[in-house]
DNA sequence: CGACCGTGTCATCCA
DNA sequence: CATGGATGACACGGT
């Protein structure tokens, strides 16, 4: 929607000025951070001030938006705020606005020697041409970088940059949004809250035509908080529209761009303002509500982890890093059964488990369950029982704790059946080595035994030729081996035998 | 690009 | 009846 055809410039420190603010409001700029980092600094102490006003007013609409929602049950609640992510009820005003208004701002006080928009935009396309290999490159700006930012709650991302997770993983965001979305009661609520609940602040700003539309709603928080357009995923009847405006007609590269038209902003509004609206997080934070959960300071944590934070949380969920230590039995609450060891995962794996687990908590988070999803899963059934009887949850909440749970057990489960068949397949392995060991040897020792036989034979044979050839009958001869035979009793008696008489009993029985 | 593997999840049975 | 363990089957993503 913005055109990027003007006359060429040099880029004067002016303009790289400009330039970092619209890369700031155009999170899918693709061009890297550190191409205007000259300013970066600076920008990012500017862009704090303006952050706190913006939380004001975030605050004022949220406080807004929960009355609405408590109004209608806290199932609405749910799904038409956090919509994908984080903050995402409040986001669109908040972030469709800003960009304009510090655009405004900004040319303004850059009076005539500032570049316009439309120069700003040919000048980053010139200097980075090749946005689509860009666009799927992470954002140079550093979250952790910028001074003020961070310090929130690291599962809440507050200060994560938008850009970071509009280039996120398509694929990735995808499906996280999917999975999120394949919550029937979130799809239901996110189709009523957009309806009653964003609709009326969104009415107040002066947005794109795309904008106006409900449907399309939640574009700009959703793609600057989460995902590039192509990878949006909006509730029932919602994906269409999105998807038909934003993934289809609108390259990523442009998207924040859209936001550039929102007409309505607040006058005052500074740098900071729209660095909020990029940082998300901070509204969740106050979207949490008066208890926040406490954050373990990690700025540095992954984007997916981030963009996985829930606008309500009221309970803190152990950074990835620790999250693996806190799955084994605890006797933090009642001491009494707790799950066995944690099933043996491969390191390779470890990264993805995680991640799948993050799916629950994600899902959690939507639905602004107000437990860990380690408490849920791990949690002694009288526990967790007592834990859900502390809390008001809806039917939804309800449905979802007890999936989390019973995935989560299963999930154990499986792992152990796994690690079961495994030992089992090694057990029958090291048994079958046995036994083909024990066949080797009894082979041997028949091959032994059969020789020994042959040997014992023959000295039979030697033995017993001998005996014989010492007979002699009456008149001294000897005894022919081919008439007699000897034959030994069962009591040991040795007696000569004819054989010709032998063969007459033989003939007669035939 | 298909085979293989590890993992999560679901369905089901059972204690 | 609720809960949860065990396991086959399937889907999915990574290698």
């Amino acid at each position: 929607m913005m055109e990027i055809e003007l006359p060429k410039m040099h880029q004067s420190q002016q303009d790289m000025d400009l330039i970092d603010i619209l890369w700031r409001q155009d999170i899918d700029l693709g061009a890297g951070r550190e191409v205007f980092d000259y300013s970066h600094r600076q920008k990012e102490h500017e862009l704090q001030r303006q952050r706190e006003l913006e939380e004001e007013k975030r605050q004022q609409l949220l406080r807004e938006q929960e009355k609405a929602v408590l109004a209608q049950l806290q199932l609405d609640e749910e799904t038409g705020e956090f919509v994908p992510r984080p903050a995402a009820g409040v986001q669109p005003q908040t972030s469709t606005p800003p960009p304009e208004v510090t655009q405004d701002g900004l040319f303004t006080e850059e009076d005539g020697n500032a570049l316009s928009f439309d120069e700003c935009m040919q000048l980053l396309a010139e200097t980075f041409p090749l946005v689509e290999a860009i666009e799927t490159t992470p954002p140079p700006l550093d979250p952790a970088a910028s001074p003020p930012a961070g310090g929130g709650p690291a599962m809440m991302a507050p200060q994560q940059p938008p850009l970071p997770a509009a280039e996120k993983s398509p694929q990735e965001l995808e499906q996280a949004w999917m999975e999120l979305l394949s919550i029937p009661e979130l799809q239901q609520c996110l189709n009523m809250q957009m309806a009653d609940v964003l609709e009326p602040s969104f009415g107040a700003t002066t947005a794109p035509t795309e904008l106006q539309d409900p449907n399309y709603f939640y574009m700009p928080t959703f793609t600057d908080m989460v995902a590039p357009p192509a990878d949006a995923v909006g509730p029932t009847g919602y994906l269409g529209t999105f998807e038909g405006t934003i993934s289809n007609s609108i390259p990523p590269d442009n998207l924040n761009q859209m936001s550039l038209k929102a007409s309505e902003i607040n006058p005052s509004f500074s740098a900071d303002g729209f660095c909020d609206m990029f940082y998300p997080g901070d509204m969740n934070t106050k979207v949490d509500g008066p208890a926040p959960p406490a954050s373990n300071g990690n700025t540095d944590i992954p984007l997916a982890e981030l963009q996985n934070t829930p606008p309500l949380k009221p309970i803190d969920i152990p950074d990835p890093t620790t999250r693996r230590e806190s799955q084994t039995p605890k006797d933090g609450i009642s001491g009494r059964r707790w799950p066995r060891q944690a099933p043996f995962t491969k390191d390779k794996h470890k990264k993805r488990s995680e991640s799948r687990l993050s799916r629950d908590e994600q899902r959690a988070k939507a639905l602004r369950i107000p437990f860990t999803v380690e408490m849920i899963i791990n949690l002694p059934v009288d526990d967790f029982n007592e834990m859900m009887s502390k809390q008001q949850l809806n039917e939804a909440q309800l449905a979802l704790v007890r999936d989390i749970r019973r995935r989560g057990k299963n999930k154990v489960a499986a792992q152990n059946c796994r690690k079961r068949k495994m030992e089992n397949i090694v057990g029958l392995e090291y048994e079958l080595d046995s036994l083909k060991e024990e066949r080797e040897r009894l082979l041997r020792e028949h091959t032994e035994t059969g020789t020994s036989l042959r040997q014992m034979k023959q000295q039979l044979s030697t033995l017993y030729l001998e005996v014989f050839s010492l007979l002699r009958d009456e008149e001294g001869k000897p005894y022919s081996p081919s008439e007699y035979s000897l034959q030994q009793t069962s009591d040991g008696s040795v007696f000569l035998v004819p054989r010709v008489k032998k063969t007459l009993i033989k003939n007669d029985s035939n």
